[in-house]
DNA sequence: AACGAAATCGGAATCGATTGCATGATTAAA
DNA sequence: TTTAATCATGCAATCGATTCCGATTTCGTT
């Protein structure tokens, strides 16, 4: 079977290979007998250009990379079904990589992004990231970045964000009026945005409800379950154990459930617990979680909407550095006590 | 800033583009004085070869398409994170494409993978994927395709896949053992690969234990989860509801543990459920759900490690048409009767 | 000193699609 | 009938990296 490139279409409607492409971009130069031709020859060859080709001319790859530190997760997943609706309908291709919350793949997969591969990339950085080198050479190379979620401060861009800090002022301030007095805020790192706001927003509620803030109520997990699940054991077993806990990331409310099973407490008689979660099974876990969940396919769709503007339009100015926000959601069930 | 390319390299060194070339890649040909002064200079300037340009000459794009039906399952997202695990490690990229399960879509996307954008494709197919044309062009234009879970029997290549025959068998087994009676298969399609596997597995089971099939023991569900809570509601409210399940896809699951929520039954006393599913969090549901788990992760490592294989050893033979098996785990939990 | 082989490097074509410029053909206007 | 204008198409360069082939230099050997 011979290649089906513009040149074997050419050959075959003894035209110029010139010829052949303006008349498949409907150049107003090529009559429309010629281009009727080309166009059904085309269609019945089921030719399409070679992607890299017209790439190397045009200095455009119609690809986007995400970047997420973790794949197995409803929120992320959610996000980029939602880049995928918006991009898709504008022919463009995602490049999806998963840092598994490690800085140095971090590093390596943004090196491998900066010499034309894509025209774009939008990412949520690890926990790991507080250096931002890396991402500096992005801006340096004017390659188009939009953060969301664990967005990046120092860098001049837009990014998309949810009211961390409401949110877990909202979350703490409930925990508080259902009676806890010893609460807790579990996270993966003290670096990420995300952290320090829903942290902040912890301090604020407690100070604002007239309670003592200590820095240990601060519990720093790890990226392994297991470890997770002792660590959260441990601080159920001391002396002044919680008997509230707000946790910042999906996967540390699971820990907790299965920390939790291995004592003799209730949830959430002894222990009430809210967690930000973009679980579409909270309320059938026993007991049923309370979340703080963020609108991700909204978030999706923002970033690649912006990000569609930018590269479908010449001359679209650069992403101005700015924040947007999109309101989290809670809901309260029983694990916070009803 | 000059762009940095090969060119620009060359005049830098006061060498031909050529030979930048030979010394990047380290040639037999070119001096070692030399091969150190260019990968000097080229490491200042943090220079990496432009994709596009490679990927035309070489015809190879050092890219694999990843083809899946729905992102926001485990099961999908523990592959994808196996296959990358194995491609980064041989310089693959990962394009990432989710049908929804719709063949219209899937039809689109592979028409986009036609034209040389990729090396090669793994795919699950969409629950509505019956016919097989659109898939067929892949083998005409020999672009290689491996098939995981959900497979495509007529098209002759490497597929792999779970014991679903035996993991069906030995979930109905365990229903009947536990004492029920009216047994009901749940699937999201009779065409699939798996559902035929699973649902043969179930009535043969049913056969083997002295109970007659109907055919109205096998429901088949919606894509909407609203639309499968009322189907299951309805199922449930009837004069000789089931009182047994076997899910054959983790969401449907789902579905029947909010259906059950609107009724008075309680799981396991009056209804028993097993399913196929991925969630790390079974055991935190409420009731704990009896699972057939998949081994995710390595079917993707498995499936990348044949493709490397292919695609890194030159002279490679095409794909064995043939079906690579690997057990599931069938774990028991509350929601079948402890 | 001379010759040949090996070691090094440069020139130019190539991959496939696009586009500025030139050319040829057709038609309308003078 | 001639000229100008419009229309339709072809030629050739380009994007960046690679590689075949040819050219030059270096070195060892007789």
């Amino acid at each position: 079977m011979p290649e089906i490139n513009i040149k074997y279409l050419a050959k075959q409607l003894n035209l110029a290979p010139s010829t052949v492409s303006r008349a498949l971009n409907d150049s107003y130069e090529i009559s429309e007998k010629t281009k009727v031709r080309v166009l059904a020859l085309a269609k019945e060859l089921n030719y399409h250009p070679n992607p890299y080709a017209r790439s190397l001319r045009d200095h455009k790859s119609y690809t986007i990379a995400v970047i997420i530190p973790e794949r197995i997760n409803n929120f992320f997943a959610q996000v980029i079904d939602g880049i995928e609706k918006v991009t898709r309908q504008h022919g463009y291709h995602l490049l999806v990589y998963n840092t598994h919350e490690e800085l140095d793949i971090e590093r390596k997969i943004l090196s491998f992004l900066l010499n034309g591969r894509v025209d774009a990339i939008v990412m949520s950085v690890s926990s790991q990231t507080s250096k931002i080198d890396h991402l500096l050479q992005l801006y340096q190379k004017k390659l188009p970045v939009i953060f969301f979620d664990r967005i990046c401060d120092e860098f001049p861009t837009t990014k998309f964000i949810t009211n961390d800090y409401q949110s877990g002022y909202d979350g703490t301030k409930h925990l508080i009026q259902k009676g806890c007095q010893r609460l807790v805020f579990l996270t993966l790192s003290k670096d990420l945005s995300i952290s320090k706001e829903r942290l902040r927003g912890f301090k604020v509620a407690l100070k604002d409800y007239g309670m003592e803030f200590s820095p240990n109520q601060v519990i720093v997990c790890m990226q392994e379950e297991d470890e997770n699940i002792k660590l959260i054991g441990d601080l159920l077993g001391s002396e002044d154990r919680p008997d509230g806990i707000l946790a910042s990331v999906e996967k540390l409310a699971v820990a907790i459930y299965k920390a939790v099973r291995n004592t003799s407490l209730k949830i959430p008689q002894d222990l009430k617990l809210i967690s930000f979660s973009n679980m579409k099974i909270a309320d059938i876990l026993d007991p049923p979680l309370s979340t703080i969940s963020q609108p991700a396919m909204e978030i999706g769709i923002a970033c690649a909407d912006l990000l569609m503007k930018k590269l479908t339009k010449k001359d679209h100015p650069e992403f101005e550095d700015r924040i947007i926000m999109i309101p989290s959601k809670i809901t309260i069930r029983r694990s916070s006590g009803e």
